[in-house]
DNA sequence: ATTTAAACGAGACGGTACGTCACGTCTTAGT
DNA sequence: ACTAAGACGTGACGTACCGTCTCGTTTAAAT
């Protein structure tokens, strides 16, 4: 049986059964087996329902891993080397042990063909990395050095989940977040 | 006018034409604007042609990527710092100045839903990666300092390049080689 | 300007504008000039569209074929060697008048090679004749006999359309028609 | 072991094993099989060794076709019905009994687009009809009855051909004969 | 006896068409 | 207004053959 329309609102069972089916297809196929074809097909929605509400193939994207956002843990060591080591702990372990890091990385790949997803992702990256630097200037150091801190700590996450070293082990995190905090000064 | 067959054997201009298109193409139009059909116009060959050497799209990338293999400047400023300087200002220019940028993040990108791009980025990464912490150990670091050193600066770079931010200025990059200059000891 | 869709069902426009560009190619340039990519030019449709109603070129060309099904002029001249008189006068001028010869061949043509094809053009032949043979048996001959005759003045003027001979002339169609009324009895 | 050429001259065995190629391609998978490239495959031929030989598909067809000019039984039986009956006979037979029915059908394919094998196809039927309208004239018939006869006989031949009734019976092909005959006069 | 000439097999070449897939847009009919 | 459904034009995918071309080999005929 299928879902019908509620009336002149959004439906927030499609919108669920839309998201559900992303998720699961970059779970299960990756990259390659997600198109908006597919997710109609899986989701038993209308394809002009998906554009309604997500402008494009990478907007879906965005959004299924926006699911994920809350799936971080915050972090409050008393220190801003130990805030960086959570941090750092907190993101592979996200990465690894849910669909984030395909999702992730298949975001990441659009953009490079795709100015608008390109830009998308550039504002929530924008947005999560203020997020992150405003936690280290908590720690007494400047903003201009929250955020290059915040921009080493998370291009370096980067390089390791592009090429796939997701699970680097304590010691080199804190190796990585040693080496960083003392560069930032003191 | 036309290339013709010259036997039963691999014609090398025919090659060279498809290789130059593929490169051109993705230095002027990005990843969306490279496909078997785009190459074949533009460097007038038949997309038999194109499938009969490379079996698809992405071995046809590859070797786009492969050509760029030795395109970068070495640099001895006789400092670390200055090392590193000279590594990141080269590395982004030469991203800025060839086509080698767009070509690296297409790459990069296909990489995302192609397990053999995935590995042969891979090795490549990992070759250049050493070349570069031999070249800081000179400065007197460990070697473990040198490798450490080589994936922050890299990292970053690959993010600049994602974000597509090739063109930092001088005095930024001073901050993030001042900064990693200083993390890693003396 | 363009042709769209019109919803969730067949777009009259399109099947029309595809079975015309379908019969003038075969009129102007033959069945080789025949093709999905040339009658999709020439609709200014999509291959996709063709291929979702006829599955392959031989289902379009029986298509084109049976817009000529009503085609012909009836006839009732008195006598049996008139009306298979104007049967193969009307026939000729049919096939030389109209762009149904050249469908006609092609049909033929490709019914030699699709076995589907082939049933599709055996049924809507046995079909007209048994319409040609009741017209034959209002003249007082036997069912059996009007079959016979049906089939040798239909074999006849396949045979001239086969060897391009579509105007034998007033003298020839008499000398065949008075031949096989001689001969089917009295 | 791989053919080779015995000097400047044509080599029979290759001639012989590409016509014996394209005669079984024919027989075993029709004219949607018959590919220049396939009987190159199967006669173990190079492509350009057919096209010194035969100069297109068409050509290479016909050649296969002329192979059969001279399969068919002659006849006499002492009256022109049976002599009808007997051509018939003989001509079902040949078509269903060697490969001459499908290269028959494959050149009439053929014919409909390619004028020039239609030309050699309609000089072929020309020659043999004038054969065939002699051995009726031997009955006392005058030339332009026998050539009358011999038309409506050979295209009931090919109707019969081309919609697969290879195997009428001797009823129904006495009835034919019976009818052609009785119009002829006498 | 050596050279020349042409046929041979192989297979690459630039093309055209095939039939399939997904894109993003559009309209319908129903809730 | 919003839904599922699905048609539309576009255009790339990877494959099959087309007819042409050149390669390097082989061998008979002409020197």
């Amino acid at each position: 049986m299928a879902r019908k329309s509620i009336g002149a609102q959004r439906n927030p069972e499609s919108e669920k059964a839309i998201l559900t089916a992303a998720r699961e297809l970059l779970a299960e196929e990756g990259l390659s087996g997600f198109s908006i074809e597919a997710v109609a097909r899986r989701a038993h929605a209308g394809k002009p329902t998906i554009y309604r509400w997500w402008p494009d193939r990478t907007r879906l994207l965005l959004a299924v891993y926006s699911e994920f956002k809350e799936g971080m843990r915050s972090f409050d060591t008393g220190t801003l080397e130990g805030d960086v080591r959570a941090f750092l702990t907190n993101l592979f372990e996200f990465w690894r042990e849910s669909p984030a890091g395909p999702v992730f990385k298949s975001i990441l790949a659009e953009s490079q063909s795709d100015p608008e997803a390109s830009a998308a992702f550039a504002e929530y990256h924008h947005g999560r990395a203020a997020r992150t630097a405003a936690a280290f200037a908590r720690r007494g150091i400047t903003d201009a050095d929250a955020k290059l801190l915040t921009e080493m700590v998370v291009n370096y996450a980067w390089g390791q989940l592009l090429a796939n070293r997701l699970d680097p082990g304590d010691a080199e995190i804190a190796r990585v977040a040693g080496m960083l905090v003392r560069g930032v000064g003191r």
